[in-house]
DNA sequence: AATGAATGAGACTTCATTCAT
DNA sequence: AATGAATGAAGTCTCATTCAT
């Protein structure tokens, strides 16, 4: 029982993650109409009908990136734990974001470049930075909260970006400095 | 005597750094032959003479955007100083980037998407972090130095994308504690 | 008591109207299914299901106009009058359409230009113009009022599309030549 | 030796002129870039290299077409002439603008429709107006000159969009009334 | 009877690149 | 050595129309 093209109530979806998919692959630079449509199995015609146009679709796209992170962040650290627990948490969380997720690490680039630019996805991030620290403060103050979140942000993009793989031991070592004894 | 505009050696230079203009205004998906032209003042057929094609000219703009940052880096630690002192360079530096340099900020995102994605850029990326820490170590020991050049990083990065400012007093309480007493 | 929007009988007539909006503030050029919708606040599936096509559209919305217009000549002219109560009915006429009128003067030059290229379209001007003249010849012969009907033509457009304006003395020396003494 | 399509001088003029045709037969409606580059024998992207964009190669066709029907204007009345030869010439610019210039009244109607809307047209149609009442002053009064003018226009777009015919001595007969004995 | 979801065609435009000069 | 004229490919977006509901 084939679905009939003419009703396809979850195409927007559909959509969405196909262009998240096309951004990993090729960047924002390199998404286009085309390729989305063609990655999500739709006719050409059904992206501007869907979305007013490219940008739309990208800040679609990326708001549901944002909260999927998010969302990851809250189901390693939302719960009760003790700060030991936290501090692997955290831990964790760096190695996770780096060697398993490579298109994360992609896409959240790619979303702090147009933030970096563009007022309307600074609003994503800056959303999306708050829920990481209301996590993190269920663990630690205030102030380390923040400063940890920065520094998982750090230590994410550098062991991304550089050639020498980052040891775990030396990511607890900068959890315990932030956090303390 | 005006420069014979037959031959003009500094052409290429002009390129290169209008191209960086074009980048941190238009993002490098927004960057074209023609805007790099008008912006350098020089004619489109000069573009495709003088490098093979875009991907030619992007690697060396970004090739001279991470040597000029990281000059900037090691002029403002470069020597000798005391431990203190050096402590509040690192500050300066968190602050100037994020404060005086949207420029570069939104130009190093730019390069980190490409390097998240393109070996070749990881090679530049790496090439300036392998830097940076050189000259980190000239105060610190290694580890922490790696730590600190991450620890700048993310909290660059946060500050620029966060909508709250960041104080003086927390980014040094920051180094304070990766440093340790 | 709320007329229930599934029974709509005056939808017809709004969308018509709505077309003629559209006309006037577009061009039929820009005149599209979507916008005479909207402008007109009924769905879009309705107007190919009132209307077989654009066209039929078209057609529909200019055979108001000219009637319309027609009317408002009648009104002006179709009731017994000395000679010299209608050479300032004539004149009051090119002013109106001038000054008060910058719809109707769009809209006509529009129906003109089709009329021009479409015999179906001319059929519809030649039915107004003969209109016009049975007016017209309610206070003048035949062939002052073929003349009659051409000057006011000639006038009215030329008041338009000229950027100094015509006074009323002009219009009224123009009616007494081609009517004479 | 056949032209090198590489350069090709004339290349604009003939682009213009398909322009004109196109608007002829399809109206400014109708009128795309892609039939345009067809009618002319140019590529597609010659289009938007040698004009702007669309307004750009509309504005510069009417312009040409204003140009051009003013000249033949000046070529049919600029000339000293007796009272009587003036009047006849006036009557067969009607009936040639009628009978042989199909093309021409319909790109004219298509010019009106553009200028009761954009200022920018208006300047077009303004200036043709000046160049014709400065002709018809050669051999009339100012006031009688911008009548005639007026009254030409009447009765061309009349005679254009009637479906009875407008015989040559009733013509005679409306410049007789407005020039007077 | 009425409609909104859907789409293929085609619109305008921009671009990297080529090449005769 | 250097360039501006040129173009094919591809981009975004709009639209009239269809059709299952």
């Amino acid at each position: 029982m084939a679905a009939n093209p003419r009703y396809d109530p979850e195409r927007r979806d559909r959509i969405i993650d196909a262009c998240l998919d096309v951004i990993a692959e090729r960047g924002v630079a390199g998404t286009t109409h085309r390729r989305v449509a063609e990655t999500a199995g739709v006719p050409l015609g059904s992206m501007t009908y869907h979305f007013g146009g490219m940008d739309e679709l990208l800040r679609a796209a990326f708001t549901r990136l944002s909260h999927t992170i998010a969302d990851g962040f809250e189901a390693r650290l939302g719960r009760e734990m003790t700060r030991e627990e936290a501090k692997d948490a955290v831990v964790d969380l760096i190695q996770q974001d780096v060697f398993a997720g490579h298109r994360e690490l992609v896409l959240s680039h790619e979303l702090y470049t147009l933030a970096a630019r563009d007022r309307r996805y600074r609003e994503l991030t800056s959303a999306w930075m708050i829920r990481s620290r209301i996590v993190l403060e269920r663990h630690f103050d205030p102030r380390t909260a923040q400063l940890l979140d920065a520094l998982i942000e750090g230590l994410s993009i550098h062991s991304a970006l550089d050639v020498t793989p980052t040891d775990r031991a030396l990511l607890r070592e900068a959890v315990d400095r932030i956090v303390g004894a």
